[in-house]
DNA sequence: GCCGTTTTCGGCCCGACTGTTTTCAGTCG
């Protein structure tokens, strides 16, 4: 039986539906295979088993026709319709799509009259003036394609959080200087804290009649090179950094409706509005109105939406179309762990390995965060190129830890090692010295080209490992530059479930590793998270309130997270006591 | 293609902006 997982089936259905609409189908038949992929790739349970059972079909949104391909697909590994689909079109036919101004319409029209289906091809075809006499195209929109062909090669198409929360805070602080302003917010992705960020979506309220000046000063901001759209309630621009920053000015009684809507996810204001209309009420951007009347349903905050819906506030965290508004039905979202709640960390290098400050440099610099505690863990012996510390390095950091320890009241430094996990899922010191640190984080440092069930099998076996306490940066992953290594999450959440073992959220903005799409799973399952700085120095502390961003879109709760716990009930959970 | 306490057909979320046309289709979020 031919073996494909979970992400192979997604993105072949997620193609299905890009191929769909560029024969122009049915737009809600293209729907469906999107909403499927999307459903696929969430899922925690095992799809194989879930085909194997015929249970696949009662998946809301898989009815027969997709359970069928999906059957067929992860039985047999093909799918003819599929196969089939994709003969009609080049395969680089799919570049052109992110393009912006660039839809399945234009493309196929493009296709079928010119022939293009690459961006080279298209590039082409644009400095040869070929699109302006296109029916449907002219000289602006061939004009627009190419600047965002330039825009493309020039840029990446999504930024780390860190990046575009700057450059979001540069926008917002230089119009928040015009004085008819009412109400300001970051929305969008980084409102949702998205572990990466798309374009920047900033929401205000003003009279009507100071919305020009703030469209001006909007388009005028320092860092925007290309005005992309500047309209009388929207505009938008193209930032230096090659981020894109949408506007959008409305009404002060339209705010929280705007907020809401301008938040998304997309697909959580979709099923918002189907909620709405089951309330037979209407939801927009400007607010709830009455299906029969039109009449307007006030709302002074956006908790009073949720309210009129008969939901209890959704976190923007949460608002991913993931099962949030069931549990808001129902009164059963999570109280949210927040940045106040953290007490500690326990994943920080110093200069005994690749860090940049001493033991006590970031003991203080906790302190100074009023933390209760600060783990330890520099890199071991097999990380050569991070100064892995030897058995004597070891001995002297304990000493030093130790002695740190006694001039603190009310503060302890735990000593923990990042001990790397050998390919054969051991780890590398032995075990009479892994027993004498306060902790263990298990790694994966190298060897990422492995097959998923030798992966899989090489870290479990170090979760299983007594000495464990964490599993850190689960897969290895750098946000927008390297995949995580193949693993089955799955069973090693289900592994650090069976053995007792916590699981990081390496909430460097980087990795941001554990994914929050699992870490709700980790939660349902019982393991403990760590959320850890990986810090490298003493500014990189900071770096937790990323990986509590990532712990809320997880569900979590402070109870679930192990750095959330006072002194003494670390001590506990460490056994130290 | 999915779905159903208005059920097996007829819905399926909603509006702004652009560019090309001249009343609107396509794209985007």
């Amino acid at each position: 039986m031919a073996f494909i997982n979970k992400k192979d089936v997604a993105s072949i259905l997620e193609e299905i539906g890009i191929l769909l609409e560029l024969k122009g189908e049915n737009p809600f038949k293209t729907r469906a295979y999107f909403n499927a992929a999307r459903t696929i790739s969430g899922l925690t349970t095992d799809l194989k088993e879930l085909v194997e059972s015929g249970e696949i079909g009662k998946i809301k949104g898989i009815g027969k026709a997709l359970a069928e391909k999906i059957t067929t697909l992860v039985t047999t590994g093909k799918l003819k319709y599929y196969d089939d689909l994709k003969a009609e079109f080049p395969p680089t036919i799919f570049e052109l799509m992110n393009i912006p101004g660039l839809g399945p319409k234009k493309i196929k029209k493009l296709y079928d009259t010119l022939g293009i289906s690459s961006l080279v091809e298209l590039e082409y075809a644009c400095i040869e003036n070929r699109l302006v006499d296109l029916e449907g195209f002219g000289a602006k929109t061939q004009e627009n394609i190419l600047k965002g062909i330039d825009t493309r090669k020039k840029f990446s198409e999504k930024f780390h959080y860190p990046v575009a929360e700057h450059a979001a805070g540069v926008v917002l602080n230089h119009i928040r200087k015009v004085k008819g302003i009412k109400r300001s917010e970051i929305a969008g992705s980084l409102r949702r804290k998205k572990e990466i960020i798309g374009d920047i979506d900033i929401l205000v309220s003003a009279a009507k009649k100071d919305v020009p000046e703030i469209m001006k000063r909007f388009v005028s901001a320092p860092d925007v090179e290309q005005v992309v759209a500047e309209g009388k309630t929207k505009s938008s621009v193209l930032l230096k950094t090659g981020i894109n920053a949408d506007i959008r000015v409305v009404a002060d009684k339209e705010f929280p409706f705007a907020l809401h809507y301008f938040t998304g996810s997309k697909e959580h204001n979709v099923q918002m509005r189907r909620i709405a209309r089951e309330h037979k009420l209407k939801l927009n951007e400007y607010g709830l109105f009455q299906e029969s009347n039109d009449t307007l349903v006030p709302c002074k905050e956006e908790k009073d939406i949720f309210e009129k819906l008969g939901l209890i506030y959704i976190p923007p965290e949460l608002r991913e179309d993931t099962g949030e508004i069931d549990a808001a039905a129902k009164e059963k979202l999570p109280k949210l762990i927040e940045v106040k709640d953290i007490r500690g960390a326990f994943h920080c290098h110093t200069i005994y390995s690749d860090g940049a400050n001493s033991l006590a440099e970031m003991a203080e610099a906790a302190r100074n965060r009023k933390w209760e505690y600060l783990g330890i863990a520099d890199h071991s012996q097999s990380a050569q190129y991070a100064r892995g510390l030897s058995n004597a390095d070891i001995k002297k950091q304990r000493k030093e830890i130790d002695s740190l320890n006694e001039k603190f009241n009310s503060f302890r430094l735990f000593h923990g090692i990042e001990s790397d996990i050998l390919a054969d899922g051991s780890l590398d010191y032995d075990d009479r010295t892994l027993g004498e640190f306060d902790y263990v984080v298990a790694s994966v440092h190298s060897r990422f080209k492995m097959s998923e069930a030798d992966m899989t099998k090489r870290v479990i076996r170090a979760i299983q490992n007594r000495h464990t306490t964490i599993l850190g940066h689960p897969t290895g992953r750098l946000l927008l530059s390297r995949d995580g290594y193949q693993i089955d999450l799955v069973q090693v959440i289900d592994a650090a479930s069976d053995y007792g073992k916590a699981i990081e959220i390496n909430a460097h903005p980087y990795r941001l590793d554990l994914d929050w799409r699992m870490v709700k799973y980790a939660k349902e399952k019982g393991v403990k998270i760590f959320i850890n700085p990986d810090a490298h120095n003493t500014d990189g502390l900071d770096d937790v309130r990323y990986g509590v961003g990532i712990a809320r879109k997880g569900w979590l709760e402070a109870g679930d997270v192990v750095n959330a716990m006072t002194l003494g009930e670390v001590l506990k959970f460490l056994a130290l006591e």
